[in-house]
RNA sequence: UCCCCGGUAGCUCAAUGGUAGAGCAUUCGGCUGUUAACCGAAGGGUUGCUAGUUCGAAUCUAGCCCGGGGAGCCA
């Protein structure tokens, strides 16, 4: 017997097959039953009926969701069938019955973000949530391969770090071995300067946490990073890299994932528009448009959530800003030659509101620039000698990004909250399951 | 850390000071083309916790607990 997955099940009309899979949901109407089964490919819709196949009528008649079966039966074209196809069910072995004393608690119907995400190891076998996973998969291996397709190395950054990497945010403290103290990585970003002037052009791409007591729709207290550094390269090198990335990432998953896409509902018009080359504008120039649209920004300060908002929806695509003042950025970003109180930065602001998805820059090449720079910020000199190493000894300009992966694929996906993008969510207040 | 919102049956919600209810889910019965099927019946409750006001509290007050949305910070 021919073992298929439902997403094939159209290339099978009027051949018999087997799926293996889950009880979706049960239509019972007298002596005719209406089950609908999923294997994670997605959904096909069963009958049976008493007169034909009593044997399988009896075995599925009361089945509980979620149970696990083994169906055999014939694709069959069928107008009134969700898809389009349908499987006339011949025999069902079931593999484990659902008790009804526990039924599955995820029913087909409305429910709330707090049961829902304290049922996350459940929820994520429901259609919507699985298309979702999907395309974040689809994304990473979109990802993978285009850094890898530009010459960029894969070099993992670690994940205990003994300091802060940008010194601004809060860590996660762990206890070390022997009474040390560690912390989670807030970023790979300094490893990866560190492996560029190694190999050239690198990348990390990996899991990294911030302790911070953000509660919004895109904050995650464990999110996934990709962070690109190239050595010899520039502020423009990496906005270039940039808008490929991101292009690559939304033009493979319309090709690969349009099934998902269509799922979701998602607007596929929005993403086919998204190639090169994407909108450069000054932070002056982002300031002045905020202004024209009656935002009180001004000069020096930094973006929120609105005005990232006002600024992307001018476009049609990802907008990229740039020369940020470097007061309000980190403390390793090169000074720009002209004008010094701007810092060689850009953040890449998703559209329709979904707000930053990159954020890089130049780094500081100069030993003396940088020594002054960890001062101005209060960092710990000695905690960071390792990092002023890589300007002692054959410094080179450099730069790179951070691309936070849930956001992107919040965007993508067209997802209010950031935390339907990763299989198991970590937020502030929630470590379950 | 701050501001706002919420917590009633397994789930989604109603009841605004006077006997705690509906739909879904579960159980039982009916139905040969259902689309979150439908129809009939049954079981199911310490109204987040504690204290207070009151003849009487899901409802009003205070404190606490647990969530959600947003701000700040960031990806």
């Amino acid at each position: 017997m021919t073992i298929i997955t439902i997403e094939h099940a159209g290339k099978y009309d009027a051949q018999e097959v087997t799926i293996r899979g889950w009880l979706y949901n049960l239509r019972e109407s007298g002596k005719l039953l209406f089950p609908i089964f999923r294997d994670g490919t997605g959904i096909i819709q069963g009958v049976c009926s008493l007169k034909e196949n009593p044997e399988a009528f009896e075995a599925l008649k009361g089945l509980t969701q979620e149970s696990s079966v083994i169906v055999t039966g014939k694709i069959r074209a069928e107008q009134r069938a969700p898809g389009g196809y349908e499987m006339g069910v011949s025999k069902i072995q079931i593999v484990q019955k659902v008790p009804e004393a526990t039924p599955f608690p995820i029913q087909l119907k409305e429910h709330g973000v707090d049961f829902l995400l304290d049922q996350r190891h459940l929820w994520i076998r429901t259609p919507r949530q699985a298309a979702i996973l999907r395309i974040r998969a689809e994304a990473v291996r979109a990802a993978r391969s285009f850094m890898d397709s530009q010459g960029y190395t894969l070099t993992d950054a670690p994940i205990f770090t003994p300091a802060a990497c940008e010194g601004t945010s809060t860590l996660f403290e762990v206890n070390y071995i022997d009474d040390q103290k560690a912390y989670l990585t807030q970023s790979g970003q300094l490893y990866v300067e560190a492996t560029a002037m190694a190999l050239g052009k690198v990348y990390t791409f990996g899991p990294t946490f911030r302790a911070e007591k953000s509660k919004t729709r895109r904050h995650l207290t464990e999110f996934w990073m990709l962070e690109p550094e190239a050595a010899y390269a520039e502020l423009p090198d990496m906005m270039d890299l940039g808008e490929g990335l991101v292009s690559a990432i939304v033009q493979s998953v319309v090709k690969n994932k349009s099934r998902e896409l269509e799922t979701l509902k998602r607007d596929v018009k929005k993403l086919e528009n998204i190639r090169p080359p994407f909108p450069r504008i000054t932070y002056e120039e982002a300031v002045a448009v905020l202004q024209k649209h009656g935002n009180p920004a001004k000069f020096g300060d930094d973006f929120g959530g609105d005005e990232e908002t006002i600024i992307s929806s001018a476009y049609d695509r990802p907008v990229m800003v740039h020369h940020y003042p470097s007061a309000i950025k980190a403390f390793y970003m090169q000074p720009d030659a002209v004008r010094p109180d701007l810092a060689l930065s850009f953040d890449m602001l998703a559209p329709e509101g979904y707000g930053e998805i990159i954020g890089g820059s130049q780094r500081i090449h100069d030993y003396d620039l940088l020594i002054k720079r960890l001062k101005e910020n209060n960092l710990p000199e000695e905690s960071f000698q390792w990092y002023l190493d890589l300007r002692r000894y054959g410094s080179v300009p450099h730069a790179g990004f951070g691309l936070g992966l849930e956001r992107t694929v919040a965007w993508i996906t067209g997802t209010e909250h950031i935390r339907e993008v990763i299989p198991f969510p970590r937020m502030i207040y929630r470590v379950y399951p």
